[in-house]
DNA sequence: GAGACACTTAAGGTGCACTACATGGACGTT
DNA sequence: AACGTCCATGTAGTGCACCTTAAGTGTCTC
């Protein structure tokens, strides 16, 4: 078997089309069919097969991407041992983080690492839990969160490594009546008027899980990404907001009360694919990552 | 890393100079300095070091040699699982055996394997024990065997499986003045004149251990290799000798008595490079020889 | 010091993977 | 039903990686 043409099963199960992998790997959409064709020639048996405009992994074709993944992790782990041999770790990583854990982690990251020779390039988004995996494709470490388990939906597959764990408070516009307690529990904050973020996105589980709690809904004027503007909109007493406590910096006109009574914290989670995760560049990052990841939450 | 330049590495690390990485990889010698000079520009760092004539793995050289075995097991493991799609195992598997095992394994394992799509082509030598380990450079599976311990000297690094176990007896002329004894201690054989086997060769160390138990030194007035040579020397009443008990058939003239006092069994073992011993017709193969040796010995 | 051996370098040929471009099927929209 | 979009594939041509041959250099043995 063919590592270059193992990889490309790999990208394919990752990536679903032809083109998707063409375009990660630089190359035209024909090479890649290609070379899908040599590979099958040498499996001596069809990989993919025809599914609606595109094409779909048969079984022998998914088995070959999972072992690829074995394959690649080895070649990896070589490749570390090598670099363990030079001075230092050399080389760019390419980070893909949430804003809200960027903006704590990579400025002390990137200071961290002035002078040495290591680079590191950082992309932000804020994405929908589930997304987090499918980033890895494209990014040495995504930097995600979750609420609910270890590590976001969707990353098994993946190498994942926790950074950090903080609490979600609620926040309050200062002369809100509940803005005076020392803490607030579902049944309190229930009733109240809610800046929520999209479905499908970590907070709201804390949210349906208080609905579950309470056998009731709760009413979400607005469902928004950017931490900044549900901080605003809380100031304008337009509703309260869940919010990361680390993250979120003092503001005039809001207070934060802890949430009680319910599993109100995220996990900011870094994952890798599994042979990115052994490379010495890689681990070093995931090291200082974790290390910031610990002082931020005290 | 390039796999291509790994498998090199590892053919150099087993086989010592680029001219027989050469030969065996079917390439000029020129091809493969010139592919390790790549590997060297990739790696950043010299693999290799002039030592007398030849060349000499670097302790990074040595590192990569190493971490290929790991690649190309993933790779077997690979080309294993793909393999157990297909109905049934195919392809051909290169046996080298010292004939005493070849002669009772091989004919059975080709019977069994009639009408199957496995082809067997086998190779036969009798060599000294740390010899057999470096022949599984040339072979899919090397037959030896070894009185000492698991497997074969210098062995440690292949995957290795016991196909029997069998005690070596002391065969004597009929008209010997031991024949009748219904066994023999070293005591009362270390006095006999011998037909040895060469030094290293496994036979050599129970005739070794004797000297040392009794403190005498044991006179071997022939060192041969084919047993039914040495069975000729005994029938003519020119010496006694060692000989294994189910691969010895029956002749005139010779008898054949149980050795206590010392340990006098021999193990024969297969022997297989880590990533060969994955693929899936080596792995039939191998099942059918354990199979076959553990009857044999009844 | 001659010869054998092991590796290296230079020059030239071959095959394979790529690009560019064209074709054709599947799906959604109007 | 007609059209546009998306995706995969076939063909022809190009460039590079890898090989071979040929001619070296350095080292060991006799």
């Amino acid at each position: 078997m063919d590592v270059r043409h193992l990889d490309l099963l790999r990208e394919l199960a990752d990536r679903g089309t032809l083109t998707a992998v063409a375009t990660a790997t630089h190359r035209t959409p024909s090479a890649v069919s290609q070379q899908l064709r040599a590979a099958e020639r040498e499996a001596g048996m069809p990989l993919v097969e025809p599914h609606g405009r595109g094409v779909r992994l048969t079984r022998a074709g998914l088995l070959l991407s999972e072992g690829a993944v074995d394959v690649a992790t080895a070649l990896a782990r070589v490749r570390a041992q090598l670099d363990t041999l030079r001075d230092a770790p050399v080389g760019t990583v390419t980070i893909g983080a949430l804003p809200s854990a960027a903006e704590v982690l990579v400025p002390e990251l990137l200071a961290r690492l002035e002078g040495s020779g290591l680079l590191v390039t950082l992309d932000d988004f804020d994405v929908a839990e589930s997304d987090f995996a499918r980033l890895a494709a494209d990014h040495d470490i995504v930097i995600g969160h979750t609420i609910t388990g270890d590590a976001p939906e969707g990353s098994a597959h993946l190498h994942h490594r926790t950074l950090a764990e903080e609490p979600l408070d609620v926040a309050l516009p200062v002369d809100h009546h509940l803005a005076r307690r020392r803490h607030l529990t579902p049944e309190l904050v229930v009733g109240e008027r809610w800046v929520g973020v999209p479905e499908g996105y970590p907070f709201d589980t804390v949210l349906v899980a208080m609905e579950n709690a309470t056998g009731r809904r709760i009413e979400r004027i607005q469902r928004l990404r950017d931490n900044r503007v549900v901080e605003a909109m809380v100031a304008h007493g337009l509703g309260i907001a869940l919010l990361p406590r680390f993250t979120t910096r003092p503001r005039a006109g809001v207070v934060s009360k802890p949430l009680v009574g319910v599993r109100a914290a995220r996990r900011i989670v870094a994952l890798s694919r599994r042979d990115v995760a052994q490379r010495v560049a890689v681990r070093s990052v995931l090291d200082l990552l974790a290390d910031i990841g610990a002082r931020a939450s005290r």
